[in-house]
DNA sequence: TATTAAATTTAGACAAAACTAAATATTTGT
DNA sequence: ACAAATATTTAGTTTTGTCTAAATTTAATA
């Protein structure tokens, strides 16, 4: 597979996750910043391949060939964000360019080694499950903060949304994986939260505790 | 910088250490398994970037621009052979097809993140140098066993050819980076030499003594 | 030095992956 | 159900990096 191939095979494959019935071209064209007609140039030749199944105006899904080359790429690309922030000491908000980059190196003996390396995580810096070699994905029991009840306790195991500026907006906040979060009050006008994050009372909105995993 | 354009700079930066004066198209197409009006081609297109200076018929050589961009891809081939070996305990043998690879990833913060992480070391696996963020590379001051004298003692720092059957051999043979050697006699007919290496006797061609640095 | 051999470049073509503009399907709203 | 809006595909180009075949330049040799 060309890295091109490979970033279509990915794309399809977060959309797969909101649209299990098929994907769009234009949702592809929009993810991948190019148009729709090169998308459908490519979903030809991926099913040509049988990566994908592909009838045309009815969108588009992954064939097993092609989810489990999805899930490979997505494994390398958590495994190297684990790498970058756990080893080279990035913060989660740098990483994910480079990851864009390394997960289409092609060794599997690397990607092995590198997982056995950091000692098999299961999540990367955001959050998100690392499928394992075999492309098997542990998934998290999580909730949205924003769904969470008053006055129960989570801690934060993952963003929704990973855009460097939320991410950085956490920092700012000091909340990381891993803190406790309390919900205190819930204001019923606009959602907007009273929360209790280390021990730290703090009002946040609901587009943040809608892009905040909990458990 | 592409792919393809990086390939280039670095064949013609290893071809330029053995003719300095200039590179033949030929000898780049060889190294890069392309045919030679393709070289031309893309030395047409490197010049007009000023990473070469390049005058038809004349041969090739890098600009100072050309120069650092080869070094800091060295560097990262040489970098990442380190952290095969060291962190992922790759053998020798094995590094040099990845590291193909992951030489064309592109952060800075990231090399010299690794170039850290690795203890800033100043050889790679094979005993080659590499150069410092700078481009600065510290030669080591070694010779060829073959041109070693009879009863000196010396240690290995490095291989002259890095190729998987020479590597094999020398692992097969027990000899590694650091291992001690003693010249105890040369054969005059055909320069075979007789050599303790960590004490145990052995007979090598002229060959491998051609191809074995030591210091 | 004249001729042959080797190296190099030019010219023209091709595949991959993109684009634009135009045509065709599908979906939506009335 | 039909027109309008939206989504998608087709057709024809472009760019990058490659190729082959032919032409040209440099090097070698007799």
């Amino acid at each position: 597979m060309t890295i091109s191939e490979e970033n279509y095979i990915k794309v399809i494959y977060h959309l797969s996750l909101v649209s299990p019935k098929g994907v769009n071209t234009n949702a592809i064209a929009g993810m991948l910043d190019t148009k729709p007609s090169s998308v459908t140039d490519m979903l030809k030749k991926l099913s040509e391949k049988n990566l994908v199944s592909y009838q045309k105006y009815q969108g588009v899904t992954l064939t097993e060939n092609g989810l489990l080359a999805a899930k490979m790429i997505v494994r390398k690309h958590r495994l190297w964000e684990v790498f970058l922030v756990e080893k080279l000491n990035f913060s989660w908000d740098e990483v994910h360019e480079i990851a864009e980059e390394l997960e289409h190196i092609k060794s599997e003996k690397l990607i092995n080694s590198l997982d056995e390396f950091l000692g098999f995580p299961t999540a990367d810096p955001h959050g998100d499950p690392i499928p394992d070699k075999k492309g098997i994905i542990k998934k998290i029991d999580k909730l949205l903060l924003s769904e969470a009840e008053i006055n129960a306790s989570f801690h934060c195991v993952g963003v929704k949304d990973s855009s460097t500026d939320f991410l950085k907006y956490l920092d700012k906040q000091k909340i990381a994986l891993g803190s406790v979060v309390k919900v205190i009050d819930k204001e019923d006008f606009d959602d907007t939260l009273t929360v209790e994050i280390d021990g730290k009372r703090l009002i946040i909105s609901n587009k943040i505790a809608n892009n905040l995993y909990v458990q």
